[in-house]
DNA sequence: GCGACAG
DNA sequence: ATCTTGTCGC
């Protein structure tokens, strides 16, 4: 098994763009590949860099802010497990209607896992079932590709600025939102579950209140976001890919019904009722 | 060495 | 992520 992840392999790079927070310059952030004891593990998921530099668009950035009104669908991703085995999980990619949320494509499915999960490489473990399902619409029905996905992870909000949802953004080359329901802890920069973040939260009633999580470098990461009125936690966007902080949050607030944003609910909800329902074969498989 | 750590 | 019932409240 893999314990630690300190014997980093530093080679390839894959990159996210996104419009910074004054809407004008663009910046490009970079993560290094990573690989832990047993790197051979990774070997699979690795991205290679000629193939993410052709899919990251340099001039046509997504102009969600003029298409507002166009939005016709946002996608869901989730994955969920079972206690017994930690190798095999149920997969979701869903997409709703916006702005009623009704689900009009699902793509359940039974996937092994063969990565493990260490925090700050969620990416590694998830993302390639996800970008699999992805596949999928875009060759069955492209007519369904959704606006934008709504990704349970973080995208920038990450020590190295790089989630989940920025990895599934650029390997999808689709606009991605990072939604995670705990703020990912990191001391170096200054983000943590303190008394004054907790404080912060208090003061955050309203649906649609919320405060930027900002690096004591002065860089804003992400936000906290209150988005139901009958829950005292916020959940934690960030920019996956291909928009700004401001639109990636006015995104997660038109589409929390609940706490847990409508496209993300579902998948969440769907991929247990498929775990729940096919238990027994589950079972024969352990 | 020990603790912390999105899902 | 997962294990877990009812229950208090709007």
């Amino acid at each position: 098994m893999v314990t630690k992840y300190q014997s980093h392999v530093l080679q390839l790079f894959c990159y996210v763009l996104f419009r910074d927070s004054k809407n004008k310059t663009y910046r490009v952030t970079f993560i290094n590949r990573m690989a832990c004891e047993e790197e051979s593990k990774f070997q699979s998921w690795i991205i290679k860099q000629e193939e993410l530099k052709s899919k990251v668009i340099r001039d046509d950035i997504y102009e969600w802010q003029q298409k507002r009104k166009d939005v016709q669908k946002i996608g869901g991703m989730d994955l969920s497990f079972i206690k017994e085995k930690d190798s095999i999980a149920c997969a979701a990619l869903v997409v709703c209607q916006f702005p009623d949320f009704e689900v009009i494509y699902e793509d359940i499915s039974m996937v092994p896992m063969t990565v493990p999960y260490i925090p700050g490489f969620l990416g590694f473990r998830e993302a390639p079932p996800l970008v699999e399902a992805f596949a999928r619409l875009r060759n069955k029905e492209p007519h369904l590709v959704p606006d934008c996905i709504l990704v349970d992870g973080n995208g920038t909000l990450h020590p190295r600025g790089f989630g989940l949802a920025s990895h599934i953004g650029v390997c999808c080359n689709i606009p991605t939102v990072g939604v995670a329901k705990n703020l990912y802890q990191m001391e170096d920069l200054g983000l943590l579950r303190n008394e004054d973040h907790k404080q912060k939260i208090s003061e955050i009633k309203n649906p649609g209140d919320h405060f930027d999580l900002e690096t004591t470098s002065g860089t804003i990461l992400g936000l906290a976001l209150k988005t139901s009125a009958s829950s005292s936690k916020p959940v934690y966007v960030s920019i996956g890919h291909m928009f700004s902080l401001q639109t990636a949050a006015w995104i997660v607030y038109h589409c929390s019904k609940y706490r847990i944003p409508e496209p993300i609910r579902q998948a969440d909800i769907r991929s247990r009722e498929f775990l729940r329902i096919n238990r027994e074969k589950i079972a024969d498989i352990l």
